[in-house]
DNA sequence: TATTGTTATACTCTATAACTATA
DNA sequence: TATAGTTATAGAGTATAACAATA
């Protein structure tokens, strides 16, 4: 039998990515940032609506009433994206569109009494979901990450800027 | 004239996302890991390679040799998407394929001294990537940050444990 | 001609299922 | 029968382009 064993035993003892990866920020951000997603998507499993939905009743709550192109525009999505995301917030009742009678090329969109509601149980599932994946931190490391998130967001995205700290 | 103004002014001050949103941990990891996300791909433009040949490249390096479920587990990807991949990998002679010689049903994925010197190259992206991606930020908030998020992970996916703090 | 919303198209990612060859 | 790898397929997600109505 030849030292350069001809029949490698194939160790198994590596469950996980490799160091160069776990090092590096952008990856680990990458992969945590997914992880996040993926609980968001699935905890809003039944409800019916995405998170997109929740942005978009989010975002008109609190500014009433807007244009689809400032919707798209402050939400960072595509226009053509949107209008088919409305058409189910609307067969729901959740949203209306009227025509601008200035322009009339333009579409308000503002919230019902329903989508109001609906909101609400939506921000009821993302607060537990903030809950349960920040579990590990504690309330001061809780911030302290937010905090060093909001930063990184605004240096990069321009709309994540005006609203400073909290 | 009314007093509920029938022609709002569509106030153009809104440039970003809802506060609902921004103050929402699991929304602004989702977003910032999209960022790095998006900065990664495009700084591996040109390439030829994505950050899942980076991984696997990284995977082998550290390794030696590998099965493709062994990959496939430790990066936690499906193995049918593995293929594709590590054909790719293998058409650039990075990576070389051979079967297990125990187990003719495995196939043992092994480094080139090509493949090694690619991974050099991509090392350096990706650190210029972290470093541009973290630059408003500070050594020990770099750290900081990077510990919180190794923490989640660590917490929501077992691959992301064993290897203790750098 | 430019802009708003809309529709249609295509392309990437990812997930699933079926197939083969070995065990 | 079960497993490793492979192939094929379908679905979601996203990006792009063309279009109609209005400005």
């Amino acid at each position: 039998m030849s030292v350069q064993s001809s029949q490698p035993p194939i160790k198994p003892r590596r469950p996980g990515p490799p160091k160069a990866l776990l090092t590096s920020g952008s990856h680990l951000l990458k992969k945590v940032g997914h992880m996040a997603k993926e609980r968001l998507i699935s905890a809003l499993e039944g409800t019916g609506l995405s998170s997109y939905h929740y942005a978009i009743l989010s975002l008109l709550n609190e500014e009433s009433c807007e244009t689809q192109g400032m919707i798209a525009d402050a939400l960072g999505l595509d226009r053509s994206h949107l209008v088919g995301v409305l058409d189910e917030l609307e067969e729901q009742g959740l949203v209306q569109r009227r025509r601008d009678q200035n322009d009339r090329r333009r579409q308000l969109v503002r919230l019902t009494p329903a989508g109001k509601e609906a909101l609400k149980g939506l921000r009821t599932i993302a607060k537990r979901v903030d809950d349960e994946f920040f579990e590990p931190l504690d309330a001061a490391e809780r911030e302290t990450l937010k905090e060093l998130l909001a930063r990184l967001a605004a240096h990069h995205d321009a709309g994540y800027r005006s609203t400073s700290g909290s």
